[in-house]
Parts: structure tokens; sequence; C-alpha cells
DNA sequence: TCTGGGGTCCTAGGACCC
DNA sequence: TCTGGGGTCCTAGGACCC
């Protein structure tokens, strides 16, 4: 049988992600202007649909949103909740489909080929049933779009929001195209796009009918890939098996910029905990940490240091760390801190050093994994280190505010 | 825009080698 | 220390994403 559509993909995309997962477990304030932030007096990490009617915008500081919606319900972000209900949206959608790209917390591609036949259904209305699956068992809405590659997928799941399903068949793309300025592709952001204004290159399908060696010249190799996309081709592939991460890094602010040394070490120690653990998590070693700090002015500054050998050893890392610190410039005031864990690879090929004593790299180990088992069941920051207390009792605090306890 | 935290990819250019 | 040209590796920084 003649298939007329040669590559099937849908883009699945949560309506207002963590503001939905809320009002799933909290009905009663459906139809208030609903916002969840990332920590106290911090910024707007996601608003109900009245809240974005009284103009509240994402990453907009608190007390703006508050003049706007003085009688705004303000919610903490409670981040594992939110990963539940994620993995629990992906659960549905891998029981439609074998291969499912779990993009980010609150989106997914979906390979949709061959489906159709399965189901006995459109599209159309595959993408409906999953919307309905997912608003009954999960209480949150989500839009759908279905292209032949992921770009199209995901610009046509925009133009349907909320609670909506969008066609962009083959024949359709240029007519789709010409209704969408340039900024709208996902790859193209402000910088690209004044290029673009500059060349008076403002819609899709302008961008899509330019010859290849402009978009060449203009935004090199990303450039030729996401245009190749646009013309219904297809540059990048669903990836059903995430690779592994090639950083692992955690930073946050102070809640005001600091001077003391001391402050920076027990925010940096803390995030080193939190990096590690998700280093356990990957069974990962790294040959490569990187003091990250960044200055009153936005300025950034790191401070790398090469590991002899890769490793994932607390005692060792935290050493290293502690000479990183004894290394920052002083007259300086620091807004935000943290740790890069870099040069990642597998820790099976982890070998022990026999200068060093096996007995004691193969204990420090043991603590190390009992720390991660214990941590990854019962909660981040069970176990952890005393150099955190550099926090000065401010640790839980932070952490608390961070939605990680 | 007065700015949160966690990532990826690409490119230019310097260091180094023959 | 200057003189060639070509190759590779690495790093910093830009741009973008959610």
């Amino acid at each position: 049988m003649i298939n007329n559509w040669p590559n099937t993909i849908a883009h699945i995309d949560a309506d207002a992600f963590f503001a939905s997962c809320e009002l799933a477990r909290n009905p009663h304030l459906r139809g208030k202007p609903l916002m969840v932030l990332g920590k106290l007096d911090s910024c707007i990490l996601a608003k109900s649909p009245e809240a974005k009617i009284a103009g509240v915008t994402t990453a907009m500081p608190v007390w703006d949103a508050k003049k706007l919606c003085p009688n705004g319900v303000f919610i903490q972000g409670d981040f594992r909740y939110y990963t539940l209900i994620s993995r629990q949206m992906m659960a549905i959608l891998c029981e439609w489909s074998p291969v499912v790209e779990v993009y980010s917390v609150d989106e997914a591609f979906v390979d949709m080929n061959g489906l159709r036949g399965m189901y006995r259904k459109s599209f159309d209305q595959i993408g409906d049933k999953i919307r309905e699956q997912i608003k009954n068992d999960l209480g949150i809405t989500v839009s759908v779009g279905v292209s032949v590659n992921k770009t199209l997928a995901k610009m046509g799941c925009e133009i349907n929001k909320p609670d909506g399903t969008t066609i962009i068949s083959g024949r359709k793309i240029d007519e789709f195209l010409a209704k969408i300025p340039v900024t709208d592709v996902p790859g193209i952001g402000y910088s690209r796009g004044e290029l673009l204004k500059k060349y008076r290159v403002e819609n899709c399908l302008h961008l899509a009918k330019m010859p290849q060696s402009f978009v060449q010249r203009l935004f090199g190799k990303m450039g030729v890939l996401l245009w190749r996309e646009l013309r219904g081709e297809i540059s990048f592939p669903i990836l059903s098996d995430p690779p592994p991460p090639k950083n692992i890094g955690r930073t946050s602010s102070f809640e005001k910029p600091v001077s003391d040394l001391r402050m920076v070490e027990g925010l940096a120690f803390f995030h080193l905990e939190r990096a590690l653990n998700a280093l356990y998590r990957h069974r990962m070693i790294a040959s490569e940490i990187t003091l990250h700090l960044r200055n009153k002015d936005f300025q950034i500054y790191g401070i790398p240091y090469q590991f002899s050998k890769p490793t994932a050893d607390f005692f060792k890392i935290a050493k290293v760390l502690k000479s990183l610190i004894n290394q920052i410039p002083s007259g300086h005031i620091w807004r935000s801190t943290g740790v890069i864990l870099s040069k990642l690879s597998d820790g099976k090929s982890l070998q022990y050093d026999l200068f060093e004593g096996a007995e004691k790299a193969l204990n420090s180990e043991k603590v190390d994994e009992a720390k991660a088992h214990i941590n990854e069941k019962y909660g981040q920051f069970t176990v952890r280190s005393g150099s955190t207390l550099y926090l000065g009792g401010k640790c839980k605090k932070q952490s608390n505010r961070m939605g990680l306890i």
C-alpha cells in the first residue's frame, strides 16, 4: 500500500505544565490567577491562563506579577511532584507508540509511523485520543502537533494551544509556513531573528525558499539543518534512547550577593553534593571539575581543574573544590556559584589507583554509593557532607526554597 | 527584559606539531 | 628569532532550548 506520509512525528507539549499540575491537585483554585515560583521572591516559572490574561509572563519578577495580580495565588514549585506527573504522561505516550523521545519534563516526540493502520484512526483522531487520555488520567491538558518532522510538528503544536491537535501534512507545509514569523522556528532566537530581519526575511516560507548558500553563510551548519526541516526533510531523528549527559552542573544564586568566601564555599559544596548525586545516578565518572561563579555584573568566572584520572570519589573531588575556592580572586561581589562536572565517561571503566591504596578507594566508593542509594530513596539531602554547614543554617532554607527537600 | 537553573551544539582562534 | 604551509587538538564564548 502506498503511504503518502513518508514520515510522521507527533510533538506533545503540556500546557502551562507546572501550573496545570498544581491545579490538578488543587481543583478549588481553578479560575483564579495562579503562578508557580522558582523560589520565594524570585521569578515566575509558570502561570495559569487567568494570570496570563492579566499580563503575567514567564520569568517575570514576582513583585511585578503581584502588581498585575494582587489577588493571585503564588505557589512555590514542587519539582518532585511535577516529575512524577511527567513520568505518568510519558508512560501514556509509550502505550501509544514504541518510540518516544522525552524531550523535556513537559514535552515529547512520538514516532507515529504505522499507527494509523494499527489503530484504524486518522492522525487527527489519534492526537485527540492521546489528549483525552492524559486529561482524564492526570487532570492536565496537552497540545499535539503532527507533521513530517520534529520542527514542523513542534511548530504545529504551538498554534493550537491549549488543548488542541494540529496536523500539518506534507502538502500543507507552504501554506502553514507563510503564516509563521521566523522567530517562531525552534532554533531561531533573538539574534538570528534580528539578522534575518536585516535581510527582510520575515516569514518561514520566505526562509524556506532562500538558497541553501544563504542560510549556510548566515547560520552555518545548524542553519542548514533547520532550513531542511522547514522544507519537509529530516535533519533531526527521534532519539528514544537519550544519550548520557556531557556535563553535570548545579548552580544557584545567593539570596543577596556576597563577598564572604565562606558563603561561596557553603553554596559550592551544597551544589557539589547535588552534582555528585546526579553523577552516581548516571553511573558516570568525571575528568574535570569547574568552580562556577557569577559576579554582580553577571560576568562568569570558571576555575577548572583536570583530574589525573577520571573519578567520582567525593573526598578527592571535595579536596580539589576546596583548593579552587582558595583561588577565587578577592575584591568581588558574587551573585551565584556552583559546580560543573565535565569530560564525563562511563563509571564501569573506573580503575583504582594502586598507588593510593585500592582499599581506601573502595571504601570511599562504598560510602558514596550508600549515600547515593539513600538519597535516591529518601530524598536528595538525607545524607550529606558536613561542608555544606558553611551555609550557616541557611542550607536547609536554601534547599527548601528550591523545592528539593 | 535588569535577568532562574540546567543543558546542547557550533565556531573561531590559539597552541602546538611537522 | 624569522622564514612556509598544513594539520590537529583544545578552549572560550555565542546562541539557543526548556
